[in-house]
Formats: structure tokens, sequence, C-alpha cells
DNA sequence: ATCTTCATGACAATCATTCTCATCGCGTCC
DNA sequence: GGACGCGATGAGAATGATTGTCATGAAGAT
């Protein structure tokens, strides 16, 4: 299977998409990173912002999460499988572990005869500055 | 604090939209639940499956979770806390615990000082009648 | 430099969900 | 049983995130 993908061509574009999500500390929403382009003089599409991170996702090269409200946001995390914890105030994002839990996981799979699991994990909360304000 | 939250009324629409929740073993999406109930022969308005379903999830009659691709389901489930297992291919859902993760949420929130944290865990796979298919 | 093909951007189109508002009909109190 | 007040309903418009269209631009290979 060798597989026929298309190349991913290197464009002005993708790379200022690329440096305004590494830019963010927090998920930002493709619209979020199109603003924040536009704001700093670029000219770069929203379509093109959409479909940009949507690659980078699929690729790997980013992590998605859906907004409580139902939005897509990105964000370039640290390599590896991990989850989140997000403050629902400022959007300050933790990586976190969960020992055991992926292997509690195939467990479950093997019981109920479920293939390809796959599991969606997120946690939101108040941070501390948030909870002070 | 009495609330003085507005008292639901019990309407036809509402019993036939619980109705149709409870009839269904997968989870349903308002759409879903609307299209059944006119292929039945009611009446009632989208809207106000919309209105009822959300209604119904906030006062915890039913569950709710985000389908992969974005839209909001409703399931009649068995009471106390709960996650999810759902077949991609035809949605059958099997309720299942996740001892510890609720400790290791607390735990978690107490580490990073987070507060009010809320978690939202589901998995998706394929069940086996779906793999043999 | 040329050519092939993917990428881009402006804009239209989708589509789930929400809003508006005139009307209806529960629940309650005579 | 009948009248009332207010939440509920439904038809349709409106919203808003995301995707599709298509003519044009520009990587990357030759
Ligand atoms: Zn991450
Ligand atoms: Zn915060
Ligand atoms: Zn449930
Ligand atoms: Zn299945």
């Amino acid at each position: 299977m060798t597989s026929t993908e298309p190349v991913q061509r290197r464009t002005r574009q993708r790379a200022e998409i690329r440096d305004a999500v590494e830019a963010s500390q927090a998920f930002a929403t493709s619209q979020e990173i199109h603003d924040r382009l536009r704001h700093s003089g670029s000219t770069v599409g929203l379509a093109t912002v959409y479909r940009a991170l949507q690659a980078m996702a699929a690729g790997g090269e980013v992590d998605t999460i859906r907004t409580p409200d139902g939005q897509v946001a990105y964000r370039t995390c640290t390599p590896g499988h991990h989850h989140h914890l997000v403050c629902r105030g400022c959007g300050k994002t933790v990586e976190i572990d969960l020992p055991g839990l992926e292997s509690q996981t195939r467990a479950i799979a093997r019981e109920y005869g479920f293939a390809e699991i796959d599991h969606e994990v997120e946690f939101f909360g108040t941070c501390a500055d948030c909870t002070a304000g």
C-alpha cells in the first residue's frame, strides 16, 4: 500500500498559519487564527485557514478538541498521546496523562467485542487565576 | 435559594418526544427524532423537538453526546453517572463505568488548581456485528 | 523556463441550531 | 364548567460554523 497521498506543498499561508497556532498557548478555532493573522497584516483567506488546520490535524501536527459549544479548536501540543484540561475562562490548557485509561479502553473493547476503539476524553474547568478573577 | 424555575408543562408533544427517545436504543439527534415522529403521523415541529430534548437533557432525563461530526444526540440511559461506547456503524451503545476516573479527575483538579472540573469522555468503535457485516 | 498539479481566495451554498412571534392550550383558581 | 395567565408550540426566518465552487496563483519537478 504505497500511499499515493498528495504531497503537502509549502506555502507562505501554511507557514503563517502554523506560526499562528504555535504562538497560541490555548486552543484556537480556525476563525480565531484567521482573525489574528488578518490583524497582523496577513491576507490569508478564511477557507485556507480551515483547510490548512484540518490538514495539519490529519497529519498529527496539531491536536484538536471540540469546544463545549461545538466548535473545533486546534493547538500545537507536545508529541505523544495525551489529554487536555482546559480553562473555560481563559483557555489555559494543561496536557495530562491518564495512565491506565488506554489499557482500560482496550479491556472495554475486548469485553464488548468492539474494534477500532477511539476515545474522546477532555476536561474543562476553571483555573486558579480565573477563579480568583 | 428556592429556585424559581418555570414549571415544565405536560404537553402531547413532549410526551411523544419522550416516547420516541425512549424507544431508541441508540443516541439520536433532534432531527432524527423529529423525522421518526413525523413518519409516524405526529405533527410536532422541529423547533419543539430541539427545545424539548434540550430541556430533558438539562433536567437530567436524557444523556447527550456530541457525535464525531459535531451533532448533538440524545439517549434515555440508566440513572447514575456513566460513559458510553458507541458503534460508529449502527449506533449500538453500551453504558460503561470507569472506576477510578472520577477520583483521578479530582486529583488532576487539585494538582493544577482547577475548579469545577467537568469531563467529556466517550468511546467510539465498531461493534462485532458491524465488523462482521 | 515550462508544465503539472495542488493551493488559494472570494463568494456561494450547506446545514444544524436558534430566534421570532402570533397562536395555542396546560394548570389553576373561581 | 369557564375564564385567565403564561409557558409551549410551530412555521418560517435568521444565524453562524463549516464546506463547496471555480477561476487564478504559485510550488516543485523536468
Ligand atoms: Zn494536546
Ligand atoms: Zn483561566
Ligand atoms: Zn448514558
Ligand atoms: Zn454496530
